[in-house]
This record gives structure tokens, C-alpha cells and sequence, in this order.
DNA sequence: ACATTAAGTGATT
DNA sequence: AATCACTTAATGT
């Protein structure tokens, strides 16, 4: 725990801090597709990712979802912070995208911090407001995007929070992701091949341009 | 060999 | 861009 908490958070946080998070916190190793939080649930512990990748997704009643934004290792989700010092239940899901390593820390010490810390307010607001023009481009992808534009970010997107270019995921598990149908990304993941910015296998993707 | 799952495709709306 | 109705290909038992 020290070393990676070393590797990624020394450099924001001062050491008393740093102590503090070591101290109060959990070291949790989390699996692939391991769900973090749902929709209407209540967080008293935040993660604080020293390792992997975990995505946002919101979802509505009839189980259609559309990505947010990934969080990746020294990221945290501010919102759910801020949310739950708001008393307020999560309206996203978090799921973990790839093996992952967190440290969960309690709520309450979180927000002690706020007062004690500078660098700890410095990094909430500066994780929130990164969050929330992630959402915001996520916004316009789905405004003014076409599917095949969407798509192509949405891989690009993938291969940089997985730091491996060649993706291990079928087409229909991107078609949820996007809330489209599996034979529409087949047809524009075939257009992508022709273009020669990707090669198609079975259960993988490489992208060779992103 | 057979069943299951992933991916490709034409036709229709 | 979505849906249907297949076909083909890859993999598991």
C-alpha cells in the first residue's frame, strides 16, 4: 500500500495526509466487472484508485446505459464525495473495468480533510471539475456525434485508460456501452477495418490508429 | 459431432 | 440507425 500510494499521490498530497490515508483507509483489490456502486445506493467509503480503471455509466429504468467517463489510477470520484456530504444516493453505476487497486477511505475523515487540508480541497476540485467536463464531452459526443465518430472515440478512449491497444471485448458489449445495437458496431467496426484503422478478431480489437 | 456464442450481411423500415 | 432474419466462423463440451 505505501509504495503505491507513494507512486501516485505524493506529489499532490503533503505527508501528514498521506499518513492520514494510510491510517484510515482500506486497501481493496478489485476484480473485473466487480460492481462498486449502483444507481440509489448511499457511499459512506470513497475509493481512491491507485491502480486501474473503473467506468461511469448512468442508467436508466429500462436498463439502457450510456458511458460517462472512466476514472483511472490516482483519480477519485469527486462527485460521489461531494454527493454524499449532500446526503444524496448515487445516480450512477460504477463498474470496474480491469483489475484494479483502491484505498477506501470513510466518508466522515473525507470531510475533515476538506478543513485540514489544502491539497486535499485542491484535489476534490480539481477531480470534480475534470469529471465534470468529461461529462460534458460526453454530452456532445452524444449531440452532435455520429455513431460512427462516437465509436471511434469511444475505442480510442478505451485503449488509452486500458494502456494496451488491443482491446479484449466483443462487439455486443460495446453496444451497450453506447445504447445501440450489436450489428450496427459490427457494420461500423467492418467500415473502421476497411479504413485500416483497426484489425477485427474474435473477442478483440486492435486499434492500430488512435 | 453438436451446441453455443460471436460476428457478418442483405433486406426492410 | 434499428430490427429481422438469417449465415458463417470460432470455441467449448
Amino acid at each position: 500500500m505505501h509504495e503505491k500510494l507513494q507512486d501516485y499521490f505524493s506529489v499532490v498530497f503533503e505527508p501528514e495526509l498521506l499518513a492520514e490515508i494510510e491510517n484510515n483507509g482500506r486497501l481493496v483489490k478489485l476484480k473485473k466487472g466487480d460492481l462498486l456502486i449502483d444507481v440509489g445506493s448511499v457511499i459512506k467509503e470513497v475509493p481512491l484508485l491507485l491502480e486501474g480503471a473503473i467506468k461511469i455509466v448512468r442508467e436508466d429504468k429500462d436498463s439502457h446505459e450510456i458511458v460517462l467517463y472512466f476514472l483511472e489510477r490516482g483519480d477519485t470520484c469527486a462527485i460521489s464525495f461531494v454527493n454524499c456530504l449532500n446526503n444524496a444516493k448515487s445516480k450512477v453505476r460504477g463498474i470496474v473495468e480491469k483489475d484494479s487497486m483502491a484505498i477506501f477511505v470513510p466518508v466522515k475523515k473525507l470531510e475533515e480533510w476538506m478543513a485540514k487540508y489544502k491539497t486535499w480541497r485542491e484535489f476534490v476540485i480539481e477531480s470534480y471539475s475534470s469529471r465534470l467536463d468529461e461529462m460534458i464531452e460526453a454530452i456532445d459526443m452524444l449531440a452532435f456525434m455520429k455513431m460512427d465518430e462516437r465509436l471511434f472515440k469511444y475505442l480510442s478512449d478505451k485503449v488509452k485508460i486500458m494502456r494496451d491497444p488491443i482491446l479484449h471485448t466483443t462487439h455486443y458489449e460495446i453496444a451497450v456501452d453506447m445504447n445501440t445495437s450489436r450489428v450496427v458496431i459490427s457494420r461500423l467496426l467492418k467500415q473502421l477495418e476497411k479504413k485500416g484503422k483497426i484489425k477485427l478478431h474474435r473477442n478483440k480489437i486492435e486499434v492500430l490508429e488512435y
